[in-house]
DNA sequence: CCATTATAGTTACAAATGAAACTAATTGCG
DNA sequence: CGCAATTAGTTTCATTTGTAACTATAATGG
């Protein structure tokens, strides 16, 4: 072991919060893609269009953008490729010629049909892990941790 | 609300742990990159080399690459840039001239001696939300959840 | 030993990404 | 109304990133 110190308030990358939640994540999304990149050759972004979609249909581009924490250029090129590979449909809205309506077309349920329970399933493996109240104050915490990042946010902006 | 359906089951992305990890894990990412760019223009491969050579001097590319979770490649050209800023110094090892020697230069100390307290000083003003019995779970949680992905990894590759 | 194979790190090329400029439609206000 | 400012979405171009090929050195084993 080439460790220097067991210093507690020494920057240890490994127990660097931040770097264990990125870890974390990736690592989680990566199993999760493998999951719905392996049958439908779908990308981050549109799995995530999907999900959305299936969920709150006639969505606008932006719509969908902000509810996937996604770039609008980043849904706009995926909406494109998945018009193009028949996953969705595009109308304009009535009232606002600039604004797409879009949904899934009856292929794009299909894939929704296929993909969504094995999300949930992954999840609930992931989280077979924990016991309820371990589950509970995941969440709660998550929500805490978001809440401070609120603030530091507001605070270098505001 | 368009929300359709209050299903405990389906799929919501806002809920969805794989996405709310992915999201506190970038607004994270974000918020401390805010910290240590601001001043010295650091990327977020530059910084972890930085942390893990400031803990663990005379390690090698490839030691860093692991320590980081960072791609050897990206490695590579961070190393090269850092050498360029005179952040870094690199020897060659004796018993092995393939493999390199990388330390902090001077410059680099100082760079860490600024950067490394300002990190934790980030990373006790997220954890500052939570009670003490929620810090030990969250780590706890993580390292449960880490579990998982590493069955999850071997089932699908073993 | 010599030939194969493996490892450390770099380079080259293609694909993905991001920022800014752009088009088209809508809103707000004098 | 009519003109500036805003918004939705797309496109362009430069940068970043990822994969694969490459160079140089070291380890292996026949």
């Amino acid at each position: 072991m080439d460790e220097l110190v067991a210093d507690r308030d020494a920057l240890h990358l490994e127990r660097f919060l931040p770097f264990r939640l990125t870890q974390l994540a990736n690592r989680t999304s990566d199993a999760l893609f493998g999951i719905y990149s392996r049958i439908h050759e779908l990308t981050v972004t549109e799995w995530r269009i999907l999900a959305i979609l299936g969920r709150f249909p006639d969505s606008s581009a932006r719509r969908v953008a902000e509810r996937g924490a996604l770039d609008k250029v980043a849904v706009s090129r995926a909406v494109a490729r998945m018009l193009e590979r028949g996953i969705l449909t595009r109308d304009m809205a009535e009232d606002d010629r600039r604004r797409s309506v879009l949904n899934l077309s009856d292929t794009g349920w299909e894939i929704y049909a296929e993909i969504a329970p094995a999300a949930l399933a992954f999840e609930a493996e992931l989280l077979g892990g924990l016991d309820p109240s371990e589950r509970k104050a995941l969440v709660s915490i998550i929500e805490k941790l978001s809440a401070r990042l609120d603030r530091f946010d507001s605070r270098r902006s505001g």
